[in-house]
DNA sequence: TTATAAAAGGAAAACGTTTTCCGCATTTTG
DNA sequence: CAAAATGCGGAAAACGTTTTCCTTTTATAA
């Protein structure tokens, strides 16, 4: 009980050498029958269980591969690590992740302690690519998801500028003029969407107010809704950076008697699985979380196969507009002076 | 780029020997300035960084921790998770977490492959005590949160029996006499919270009809709704065996145009973060998640430092009742014939 | 039988560290 | 100035495996 056996152990309640064990074990020989039992009862009786880290020193393969994520809390990335674990599964590995969101300050450290444990890494971090080349000098193979790569690395990215357009089409054809985003600016994706938008409203000759948030989280989304009800020209509908933040802004619109989407229209970005039992039911932009980790997981799996970096296409995975209850045509004009009904019972 | 730079190839690019080298890196030892420099010099010159592998191979340290978890898209968890991680960086620790649902035939494996790459390990899982008995034996400190521990193992519980007893009770106070309850068998804490609640409607001279689900899913939530709606007599109340499950429920129940709380009154537990922002918002019953992760951590933690086992005591979490609008005084009498009214417009 | 091939199992090097000792040079003390 | 104390830095063992040769034994063929 004190200290786990180990090889020498088995070999000698085998009375084998530690080379036989060995071989037995991982199956690169075969012995007389005699030997392959005596070497089984051993392993049995002294629950013997090989150390990996030993392993691993000399083969240099860990049979795992981590991913990094932002937020463990946002279904986004948990649906994303979801389809990642299941490709992983199927190749006989095993996925650790970490949260890194906790401590930005030690993100390099965090994901430096994975890489070094796993033979291959998904990052979707924020780090900024100067940090990045000192990962990536690690040599072991790297796939981006949803962010931006460093040239001439795999990545598997979102179409956040196309998502963001279509939100904008659906918008101005449902009579928005008055449209806001809330933006998180410290996220990679955060400028390509906020490019949608501003480009789809700039060809309807309109702009778009930007508000921002310190997190995507529902919390700030809470937050955030009294900001932008505040101002004096209200936005009659809002455009946020994920559906956490949408469905948080939702959430106290309501107590503070805003009718969505009657008086405002509100959407989202991710189609995050409880987007669909808010409510209003969410409007927003799927794209295809769980895919996301499994073209990543993908990906990686070929260059641990040893294909070349350079040779994996970048992919790109289309968004899909889901329009939901939380958007509709606008009746009313919009008026500075509309009054802020009485909260309902909520 | 080919190979990493070891520990060896930064002595000789410093002039100095390899146990040197390693003394400055873990300042074990001080040295001359000049030394010092150029060690400096030729681990960023070489951009080295040490091989956590061979170290903890040495040392028999790895300085992470793991956490298994059942389901990551379920927000109990990740809420857990947040908690752990945050005490396990306090700590100066990594924690690693491996997704064990995707194949509970292989969560023993994962488990194990896990439980010897880390210092100490949280399981919620639901595998047997039996098979833990065999992960035990690897000796590493392991701390069983949410989840009856084997006898002398320190554990962090949630009282899941007093969680169904108030909701019972609440419940009943409400009027409600034909209640329900949406189990699924294979989850630890199933037992505990359909016996708390079967208890207290025992109390009462009520029983509990039992429903059950295949897994603890938002799809599984909406699927057996139509299962419970079908029985000619309905429950005028529904406990689910968690949250997710409860908002699966009460979407399907709003398209099939039965009035929650009017109709139907419906409870969760776990007080996940998005229980507030469904319609109506979700009665259930906090269990401090995050809480149960801090403290899963603090007794891992005394177990590392080297308290023995044995003398950390068991503790439970007290949970709390957050009654919201998903649960109301029952007006009509139960009928069988209640018609089901036409779907609203969701 | 003897020569030869094949099979079975072992010795030892390697993986990249940490750590314990030990010797040498420098300084301090008597 | 000699002797002791101190500090600096290195040699080598160890951690638990895998893997590459060897050597020995056994089976096969002549």
């Amino acid at each position: 009980m004190k200290t786990k056996p180990t090889i020498r152990d088995v070999a000698a309640h085998a009375g084998v050498s530690i080379a036989t064990v060995s071989k037995f074990i991982n199956s690169t020989q075969r012995f007389t029958a005699a030997v392959e039992r005596r070497i089984q009862l051993a392993i049995d009786a002294l629950q013997y269980q090989s150390n990996p880290l030993a392993r691993s020193m000399i083969t240099g393969k860990t049979g795992s591969v981590g991913v990094a994520i932002l937020d463990i809390c946002n279904p986004h990335f948990t649906s994303m690590v979801k389809g990642a674990n299941r490709i992983a599964l199927q190749h006989g590995y095993t996925l650790l992740f970490v949260d890194t969101e906790e401590s930005q300050a030690r993100e390099e450290e965090l994901l430096g302690a994975l890489s070094r444990r796993v033979d291959g890494l998904i990052v979707s971090s924020r780090m900024p690519d100067a940090k990045m080349d000192r990962l990536l000098a690690f040599g072991k193979p790297v796939v981006f998801a949803g962010r931006p790569a460093p040239i001439g690395m795999p990545s598997i990215g979102i179409d956040a500028y196309s998502a963001a357009y279509m939100i904008g089409e659906l918008l101005v054809k449902q009579g928005h003029r008055n449209i806001a985003y809330i933006g998180f600016a410290p996220a990679r994706p955060d400028m390509e969407r906020m490019r949608g938008l501003s480009e789809c409203l700039a060809n309807h000759g309109l702009t778009v107010t930007r508000f921002e948030v310190r997190e995507p989280t529902l919390a700030e989304g809470e937050r955030v809704c009294s900001s932008v009800l505040l101002r004096k020209e209200k936005p009659d509908a809002v455009v946020c950076y994920n559906d956490v933040i949408a469905i948080g802004f939702m959430g106290v619109a309501r107590t503070l008697g805003i009718a969505i989407p009657a008086d405002m229209s509100v959407v989202g970005i991710d189609n995050i699985p409880f987007g669909r039992f808010t409510s209003p039911a969410l409007t927003t932009v799927d794209i295809q979380s769980e895919r996301l980790g499994e073209e990543a997981m993908h990906l990686l799996f070929r260059q641990i196969a040893g294909t070349n970096p350079a040779d994996i296409s970048h992919q790109t995975l289309e968004p899909r507009l889901i329009v939901r209850d939380s958007t509709a045509v606008r009746v009313s004009p919009v008026t500075a002076a509309t009054p802020v009904r009485a909260a309902k019972k909520s």
